[in-house]
RNA sequence: GGCCCCAUCGUCUAACGGUCAGGACGUCGGGUUUUCAUCCCGGUAAUCGGAGUUCGAUUCUCCGUGGGGUCACCA
């Protein structure tokens, strides 16, 4: 049999991330086992609708290298894959269900259903519970309902003190009693489904052999086994995954803390293969030592023996950057560049680099990935190989601590410069005439070359200083002695 | 509150009855380096509590405790 695995948002709000790992566990499931990796769109709630949404979400989900077989833009042999478009075929299984005896027509307002619920609280019981009033109509008094127009919903008849099991095939077998589940709502009275309905009729129709979702979803499971057992059709196999927290305590995934909408991660200016790595062992583990995983690593190694059991599991914010370090600094230096426009032209970001060639700015980039965890520390690393200012004089001379001796030490090093033939400025070249001086003059290596650093990057926390001299280029680097001198000298 | 699920270093986790309880991030110390970062080496730190089962429990069972989820015409 083929295996077919779904996600299936909804257009209410923002993608976030561990929307990702969900999507990421399914995706590679079906790839795993040659199977089909489907795109569901449940609509089905018209008060949060976000205009919009859809297309985010579809986006977003691409920005992060999944596509899906079937689905929205790309059609399939169930279409359509939107909820809002298969209404009638909801409709018409509900009536089947009603037919069968195994659900009703329930005409109570909301606010007797609230009126109810509020007394049901009063009175201190320990759930509420729809009291089934609309259970006992005469088949009479419910036409009579529906030629008058009233507004209905189909309930699901709920057996009573039923004990219903199901398998999960994380968590084991899960027993639930029919008596601490409600008469469930299964068409509301606007036509549409609830997602319990929905959800049923498309995961059989398009065929879904493994239902791979929050554990949030696992009270709620029972409700489904029951529509199948309705219908008569065969469950799927339940995969119920870990939620995702805030690092220590209990806190749920909060913009507090960083990050949480799956775009934003990468307008932060984190990898997709970085966060994608990441996100895979937020709920599963391959068991070894290894860390590092491509995707296509994933994929082969992923099996549903392996996923955690535990309820939540902790978003190390601080583990993902020294992860996306990692694969920074694990590119070349070209790739690093390409991803840096594209970053900054997808989400509209300057990069400062001040219209110099691609060959200067990808030297740039050799000499500071190292110190990179993010895109967007780029601009911060670099600031001083595209513009200078004159380095106030107190932080010239806060090596050596002499405001006299800082300017002798760059009279000197301005005057070597100087006669270094243009040919000659290498770094290995520079390196020997940088310690010439401090020999010469008797500087100590730390004051001396501290103070060039300070006045040539006005930074004292940056890359070699002769890999700055020589990539900076003779010229400027007489220019900035130059301007300095002459603005201490005053 | 009812129901359901879960429980190993600060964090993510490994162990599928017998290990000095392993790794990674973090942290601390050291080395490399004129600075920062990288890199390398090393240290730190955990089986929630109590009963059982067993020659032997992190591992199996029960109870307690703690945490989480869920109880809508939302998904």
């Amino acid at each position: 049999m083929e295996i077919r695995t779904r996600m299936a948002p909804s257009p209410t709000g923002e993608y976030h991330i561990g929307h990702i790992r969900t999507l990421l566990y399914n995706y590679a499931y079906a790839k795993k086992n040659m199977g089909k990796f489907i795109l569901r769109i449940e609509d089905t709630d018209r008060e949060r609708y976000v205009e919009g949404a859809v297309d985010r979400i579809l986006d977003i989900i691409n920005d992060y290298g999944f596509s899906w077989d079937e689905g929205p833009r790309v059609g399939g042999p169930h279409i359509p894959y939107v909820q809002s478009e298969r209404l009638d075929s909801y409709k018409k299984y509900a009536e089947d269900l009603v037919r069968k005896g195994l659900a009703y027509y329930c005409f109570c307002s909301s606010e007797r259903l609230e009126n109810l619920r509020e007394e049901q609280r009063k009175k201190g019981l320990t759930s509420t519970k729809y009291d089934r009033y609309c259970l006992s109509l005469s088949p009479e008094e419910i036409e009579k309902n529906i030629k008058e127009n009233k507004k209905y919903v189909i309930r699901l008849k709920v057996p009573e003190n039923k004990d219903i099991i199901f398998k999960d095939a994380v968590l084991g077998e899960v027993k639930i009693n029919t008596n601490d589940i409600d008469d469930q709502v299964l068409l509301k009275s606007d036509g549409f489904p609830t997602y319990h309905l929905a959800v049923v009729i498309d995961d059989h129709e398009m065929e879904i052999t493994h239902v791979m979702r929050g554990i949030d979803w696992l009270p709620s499971t029972p409700k489904h086994v029951l529509l199948y057992d309705a219908f008569g059709w065969n469950t799927p196999v339940y995969v119920h995954l870990p939620n995702l927290k805030e690092l220590g305590g209990n806190k749920k995934l909060s913009k507090r803390y960083g990050s949480v909408a799956a775009i934003d991660f990468l307008k932060e200016g984190y990898l997709t293969e970085a966060l994608v790595n990441f996100i895979m062992f937020l709920g599963w583990n391959p068991g070894g030592e290894k860390e590092i995983y491509s995707l296509d690593d994933f994929i082969n190694e992923f099996s549903l023996e392996r996923i955690h059991k535990t309820d939540l599991v902790a978003f190390d914010r601080q583990k993902l950057l020294w992860m996306n370090g990692y694969y920074i600094r694990n590119l070349d230096d070209l790739g690093i560049y390409n991803r840096l426009r594209k970053w900054a032209e997808k989400f509209n970001i300057s990069l400062n680099m001040a219209d110099r060639s691609d060959d200067y700015n990808i030297k740039v980039i050799s000499l500071v990935k190292d110190r990179m965890k993010l895109l967007s520390d780029f601009s911060n690393l670099t600031g001083y190989f595209y513009k200078w200012d004159i380095v106030p004089k107190e932080r010239v001379s806060e090596y050596t601590k002499d405001e006299t001796k800082a300017l002798e030490i760059l009279v000197n090093f301005h005057e070597r410069y100087l006669n270094i033939k243009e040919g000659e400025w290498v770094k290995d070249r520079i390196d020997e005439i940088n310690h010439e001086i401090i020999k010469d003059k008797g500087y100590s290596p730390k004051e001396a070359f501290m103070t060039m650093r300070i006045v040539l990057t006005s930074s004292s926390a940056t890359p070699s200083l002769v890999d700055i001299t020589e990539l900076l280029g003779k010229k400027e680097v007489l220019l900035r002695l130059e301007r300095e001198i002459k603005s201490i000298s005053i």
